[in-house]
DNA sequence: AACGCGGGGAC
DNA sequence: GTCCCAGCGTT
């Protein structure tokens, strides 16, 4: 048998009911992978519940806030997926009257689809014979064919899309794109692929030449960076009790960008407390600050992918009403990084 | 061609 | 600790 024979074969008996699965609404399928780029299918699979859930349909979604979609994208990480996500909404609603783009050229002119997510689209809804190539596909094929071309390298990503073409089943292309991927999920995993049992080891090369741990090969990823955040938490009681602080929303290039923060004091490194009791006066003017304490005595670590975040918060007490605050109720509210809303869940306000 | 972008789970 | 996950956009 082929290997796309296989791949299928395998399958239909191994295959997971997933929520995605059930439907082959373009809307739908675009919101599951959107939401699976990077990311695994047990993370994703309540967010996506939540969106279909929330937004129905395209229209739903391209109407709403971006702050509504943040909020509902918080804790999946990649907001810029959240941000062009709502962007594509709308260009489906704007520039293609609400229908969703139904082949791989124009599904490839949305805001965050790519070459992947193009090809599962158009494969999965369409029947259009466009092999999918993603982590899964990678180390499968790799492993399967024995190539060692590093996979994340301008040779090797062209070098895979066309091999993946080349072996894909064009007359089956939903399910054998969908098995692959699950295939390599389940079967030929990571770390611990099943080889004893495999389907597939009469004739895999990595197996037969005991490179199976190997391969892939990935080009070395980039170094992790230290910042050291400290956030500052005005904390104003008015006459009623009712507590007040303040948020902002992060602009510009960096990580978080659209998300919610307290006001941020960022450093080269770890900052003393008369630094930090001198720049809260600058930050927060002329108001009246009864006290500052801080609120971690040892830095809380927050790890991004490419990023070590040392933070401290620090609780800041004011005498006198500020201006942008909002009461502690309505932190719920806002979009925040996880970092923050870890700490506004542990805080007794 | 290289880099920036999150968070979490498996080991 | 390391690796990687149904990748994409920017520089």
């Amino acid at each position: 048998m082929s290997f796309s024979g296989k791949i299928l074969d395998w399958y239909h008996k191994n295959k997971r009911t997933l929520p995605w699965r059930k439907s082959t609404d373009p809307y739908k399928i675009w919101l599951s992978e959107i939401i699976l780029q990077q990311t695994r299918v047990a993370q994703g699979t309540p967010y996506y519940l939540r969106f279909v859930e929330t937004f129905p349909t395209v229209d739903d979604l391209a109407n709403a806030e971006e702050e509504q979609v943040l909020k509902l994208w918080q804790g999946l990480g990649y907001y810029s997926r959240a941000r062009n996500l709502h962007a594509a909404a709308k260009m489906v609603v704007d520039e293609y009257n609400g229908k969703f783009p139904d082949n791989y050229k124009k599904l490839l002119t949305l805001k965050g689809v790519g070459d992947y997510t193009a090809s599962a689209i158009s494969s999965i809804c369409f029947n259009e014979p466009h092999a999918v190539v993603d982590g899964n596909v990678y180390r499968v094929l790799s492993r399967y064919y024995g190539i060692d071309i590093p996979i994340n390298s301008t040779e090797g990503i062209k070098y895979f899309k066309a091999l993946a073409q080349k072996v894909m089943d064009p007359d089956h292309i939903r399910d054998y794109n969908q098995g692959i991927m699950e295939f390599g999920a389940i079967q030929c995993s990571p770390k611990k692929p099943l080889c004893l049992h495999c389907p597939l080891n009469d004739s895999c090369v990595a197996l037969e030449k005991g490179l199976v741990h190997q391969l892939p090969v990935k080009l070395k990823k980039t170094k992790v960076s230290n910042r050291y955040f400290n956030y500052l938490i005005p904390i104003y009681k008015d006459t009623n009790g009712k507590k007040y602080t303040r948020l902002q929303q992060r602009k510009g290039k960096g990580i978080w960008q659209n998300l919610w923060e307290f006001p941020l004091i960022e450093s080269k490194s770890s900052l003393e407390n008369k630094d930090i009791v001198l720049k809260s006066n600058v930050i927060f003017g002329d108001l009246d600050i009864n006290d500052i304490h801080i609120y971690n005595d040892t830095d809380i670590v927050h790890k991004l992918s490419h990023q070590h975040l040392y933070t401290k918060f620090w609780i800041v007490d004011v005498n006198t009403d500020f201006d942008h605050k909002i009461s502690v109720e309505k932190l719920s509210e806002f979009p925040v990084p996880v970092l923050i809303a870890d700490f506004i869940k542990a805080f007794k306000f």
